[in-house]
DNA sequence: CCGCTTCAGTGATACGGTTCAGTGAACCGC
DNA sequence: GCGGTTCACTGAACCGTATCACTGAAGCGG
């Protein structure tokens, strides 16, 4: 490329990035680049530079249906700005979670967005000294930018609504995470169900639609909850299935509400009733505050997401 | 590290990936590898070598959740081969797909998977020539492998699955798709439409839950099917939108099939009968298929996908 | 004991850009 | 007309590994 255009490699360097030169010379690397159908290569570039121009997306649990949606979202909107995103799922486990996040850091993946499946793993603080990150859902120590839920709020909503519904009783499915009790949104969980006067039993599930309906059924056959409260819709889809294969119907039975608001939510029958977090405004958050960490930007910035009821029909009331 | 060590840069090197060293050198590398927490720079190594370790996934369509679990699945496949996935949405544009796949190809990544959104567009041949394809679904010319499924069976199961039921007219809805009236899996539906004697219109959706819903209205209003056969199941979750919002109900007033069988299809009510592809099997074989193709086998591997119908309730016996 | 092969390790070069210090020319005000 | 800037560009070093040709030493059979 260099000897095409008969400049020096720093010249085209320049005129590639639009840095530093002149009209003319601009023009003939453009022609010439044309010509060859030459594009930099990014390994070089990278190589050279420092950066990659990747962007590494860690999920928690891409068995969760929304988190899939939240990982094609931000993917799409890291490809506008001109980045990729490497997607990794860390299967709700936070060794593995532990060992992608460094070899995402290995593969000098200029930031990373995590929805961290162990927000008070040892490991964080030190490798956000390394590279930006941003953390969706959970606050870490030390990250670039945060889009943290106001869980408590959300969790205010489903409790509220439950008990307005006449519930009293109420079984709570988590996604299996580890065993540090003080877990904000499940404190805020036993907070909240305290001061409503809410008789609840918390047990946990994966996400995937096999494993979430066998934590169902055995909510559904030890507990006498009249409504289940699940911590993730892809949950709650799990309880729908168990209930059918138990014969129970929703919400005459059981009632069930859900947290986040997937699409298909909507198209159950009848439709769950759940927490909306806005995803696409998530999405945005997410890809603007990694790109402008990305890019430089040192200052600290923090989205709070507030969460909407979703009313549908899986909650009974039972006055 | 070199110096950490006292060896050569190239000892080194050989010493990292196990190859013609001593064992002392190998332990001394070892060692000092442990103790500065040291790993070899994917990139150098990649501009060295000329292999990069991703494998670019590209998607015709993300909006399509049964894509969205092939490409989480893929994803997992391939981590378990140590390579990553660089996933990519066409979003259904053939235009988009192109230009991804170019790019892709600028990543130098080590090989793509490629859910075609036009598999005759001329541009594939000369790809395939650069790096190994894996095709999914439709044949691609070159490719170094493919993972294709045999539509013409698939079609088959399906509408003889609805003429059983007494079924004669019926509205088919197929992804959006460049107008290449020869698309296989398109003329397997007229042909066999014609072999049974249906009466069928064709219509085209995408694969987003709004637009689904939108073009089954489309079809619900204009035409008076007795059934609708989605090809692909999130098109379908858009006819179960529009019937309700109608006000009809499945299958008693419409019928529905769908092609793919995403978990959630199970979970709708009535559940959706589908055609189902046997997802693991084909994130398998394309795992497979590409790694080999990476690693630099020569011989072209196809593979074709087998469907089952999966009957549940969406479609109504008039007899 | 000698020539031949095998093996571990070395030095040099390549990969394809980026980046920094430096250079010559044009331009500035005085 | 002269010192000082600014501008466009160049040359050289560098990023961290892979790879090739080569060397010295050890191992081998005869």
């Amino acid at each position: 490329m260099a000897q095409a255009t008969g400049l020096s490699p720093a010249a085209v360097s320049y005129a590639l990035r639009g840095l530093q030169v002149s009209e003319e010379t601009m023009e003939r690397v453009r022609a010439a680049a044309a010509e060859l159908g030459y594009e930099a290569d990014p390994i070089a570039r990278a190589l050279a530079s420092g950066r990659t121009g990747m962007i590494g997306l860690l999920c928690g649990s891409l068995e969760d249906l929304w988190q899939q949606s939240l990982a094609v979202g931000i993917s799409r909107g890291l490809r506008e700005k001109d980045r990729y995103a490497l997607i990794l799922d860390a299967v709700g486990d936070p060794a593995r979670e532990r060992a992608l996040a460094q070899q995402l850091r290995d593969q000098r993946v200029d930031g990373m967005i995590v929805q961290p499946v162990d927000p008070a793993a040892p490991f964080w603080p030190a490798l956000c000294e390394t590279l930006p990150v941003v953390a969706i859902g959970d606050s870490l120590a030390g990250t670039a930018g945060e889009v943290v839920f106001d869980n408590r709020r959300g969790v205010t909503l489903a409790l509220e609504h439950l008990k307005g519904k006449g519930h009293r009783h109420v079984a709570v499915l988590t996604p299996t995470r580890p065993s540090t009790p003080d877990r904000p949104a499940d404190v805020h969980v036993t907070a909240e169900a305290d001061r409503l006067g809410l008789d609840i039993e918390v047990a946990t599930a994966s996400h995937g639609l096999a494993a979430a309906t066998e934590a169902a059924h055995r909510v559904l056959r030890d507990g006498r909850p009249s409504a289940v409260f699940c911590f993730a819709d892809s949950i709650a889809y799990g309880v729908y299935a168990a209930a059918a294969e138990r014969g129970l119907s929703i919400p005459g039975d059981i009632s069930v509400m859900g947290y986040d608001d997937h699409p298909m939510s909507g198209l159950l029958t009848p439709g769950l009733t759940t927490v909306d977090w806005d995803i696409d405004g998530i999405v945005r958050a997410a890809v603007r505050l990694i790109s402008a960490a990305a890019d430089g930007a040192t200052r600290r910035r923090r989205v709070v997401q507030q969460p909407t009821l979703r009313e549908r029909g899986s909650v009974l009331s039972r006055s």
